[in-house]
DNA sequence: CTGTTAGCGCTTTCAG
DNA sequence: CTGAAAGCGCTAACAG
């Protein structure tokens, strides 16, 4: 570490010396003590100023316990989604006075739960779970959570898991999904083929709100309409392809992603099906890939904004030992664009 | 912060106690070093691990100087381009045992200023600045760097300023604009339009790759169709209908990123051109973006990651008191898809 | 190999 | 309003 030591860092007693008061008072300035005559606080500031000194972060995070940051976890900040989440969030913090330790904790849940230990080990003020990723389908799975969660507040951006010091903000995906299925069949959708990425949370709500619809709509469920698709575009059109040559038929897709929908479009062109009129396609989240494509993807937009502002917002009153909200839901909004059949 | 004391932490001094010997023992235990006997320190890591203790990173960082950490300043992680380059970064960081806090900077000025003020009172160990936004036109606005760099050291992505402590990757965008209009004439395009965003370091490389290219196949350099343009997709599109409504007419058009490559593609649809027969585009950054549209784009993919790891390679050189280049130039790679003709 | 001790630079009582 | 002094929890000489 020979890169340190350049300049001789400056301490609060080079401050308090120069100043001709104690150091007790300098921090006070430092903190903008209301118990400092203006006077000298006007002479200290101006000291501090002169030398550019700046205080030791670590030394006040050893005094007061916190340096204020919190620690983000997501799966993959290339993601778009999670992107966008951490880019709202970060703001959001930093307009708080807080920084952001940012982990990618990938997919696998050793990691994620190491990962956990080590944002307490860094003794972050609170951690932000990105993404319903975070929610397995076992209670052993989510216990490192749990476990993290009587030290430390966690805050989940759509996920829940019930817990004294876990607040969770999510998007009522329920809902949305049972609103679009509603919206293909008005447009004459016959048969509306789910498609999916992976077993999440998030995926579960989605699925329930888009089997509920078809039945509320006396609809028979048809398990063969529910089709799982991993992997990028090309593969999710390659999957499709080949579902759809073993002679499954459908007129209307929604699926789980903006990717995932995109993929669909690349299959309709390759099977010369036209969109919307012989296939209608909704994505979800509304990211920029949905006006990308010709023709512009119809999207579910999951307010992720909102939810990021909500989180902080709700992160803020518990650091402030206020109440706050254990689960709050958000509703979604559907975006009308050219994959799908306009209503009426 | 009543949400604190939930679980009186446990100390060296506990730990010692506990295990009948020194706090320098044991923290000779928790630093792994070679002067302790197996014995204890076993025993040591045993009573560790039965207490759940945890070794207080603010003093550690006092003590130390470092708390392992590097800042990440970019201006903002929902950027394609940036957030991809954030998650390789904090990757490779995280490997070497480094924490990141990342920044989101926006595109102001005084805000990336103030932004490296903070991390250097925060006492990171090192900056990373991700984009080439942060290099300025002028010596004055890119003080606030060489100043910080004298007290830490700067890393650059896809940015160059000449100092003692920075260290910058790059990638070769002129010679990839240089070559993407060799392409392009070669296909047959006689008037190739360079469409970009803003006036940054990267984006006049570029153009100068571009205009040379220009020259050195005997080509006159139209000033005309050098078009700039901002804003999203829709705004592109409407930006080049215009243009074109003015009269002036081009074959091929080379953007400076996937974005408004895909703006263009937009474009050529609302005008009727047959992309790439009547018109072939190129785009840079060879994003997701590239693969949504129909055409695919045709991108220079710059190398994001190989730029990024080489990053934090050269970072831990650095850190570790070894030389290291000041400036690695990396070279991209042309990817061919659907909105070029095919050469030859 | 192990223990003692002096910091690291700031916050925070407690007196005055 | 200000100062003295006791930590905060750990690292790192220095002695043994």
């Amino acid at each position: 570490m020979q890169e340190k030591e350049r300049t001789k860092q400056k301490t609060i007693y080079d401050i308090s010396r120069r100043a001709g008061v104690s150091i007790a008072t300098v921090s006070r300035v430092l903190n903008d003590s209301p118990k400092v005559s203006i006077k000298t606080k006007e002479r200290v500031l101006q000291i501090i100023e002169e030398c550019g000194y700046e205080p030791n972060a670590f030394a006040r995070g050893l005094g007061t316990g916190s340096m204020r940051t919190i620690g983000i976890l997501c799966a993959d900040v290339a993601d778009l989604y999670l992107a966008n989440a951490v880019s709202y969030l970060e703001r959001e913090l930093r307009q708080n006075g807080f920084d952001t330790i940012l982990n990618c904790t990938g997919y696998d849940h050793e990691r994620k739960a190491a990962c956990m230990k080590a944002m307490e080990a860094r003794r972050v003020d609170a951690v932000i779970l990105v993404g319903s990723h975070y929610i397995e389908n076992t209670p052993e799975k989510n216990q490192y959570m749990v476990d993290a969660s009587v030290n430390i507040p966690l805050m989940m951006v759509n996920g829940y898991l019930k817990g004294d010091h876990i607040y969770c903000n999510l998007s009522d995906d329920y809902s949305a999904y049972y609103e679009a299925v509603g919206n293909l069949l008005d447009s004459g959708c016959q048969d509306i083929l789910f498609l999916y990425r992976e077993a999440t949370y998030s995926q579960s709500q989605k699925q329930k709100g888009y089997t509920d619809a078809l039945s509320d709509r006396g609809k028979v469920f048809r398990p063969e309409l529910v089709l799982q698709s991993n992997g990028k575009m090309e593969q999710i059109k390659e999957d499709l392809i080949q579902y759809y040559g073993e002679g499954n038929r459908f007129d209307g897709i929604l699926a789980s992603d903006d990717e995932l929908a995109i993929g669909a479009l690349k299959f309709a062109k390759a099977a010369s099906l036209t969109v919307p009129e012989e296939l209608s396609i909704i994505g979800c989240n509304n990211s920029v890939l949905s006006i990308c494509c010709e023709p512009e993807l119809s999207s579910i937009d999951n307010k992720c904004e909102i939810i990021c502002v909500n989180t902080v917002a709700t992160l803020m009153r518990v650091l402030d030992g206020q109440k706050a909200s254990h689960k709050t839901i958000l509703a979604t909004e559907y975006i009308q664009r050219g994959t799908t059949k306009e209503n009426m």
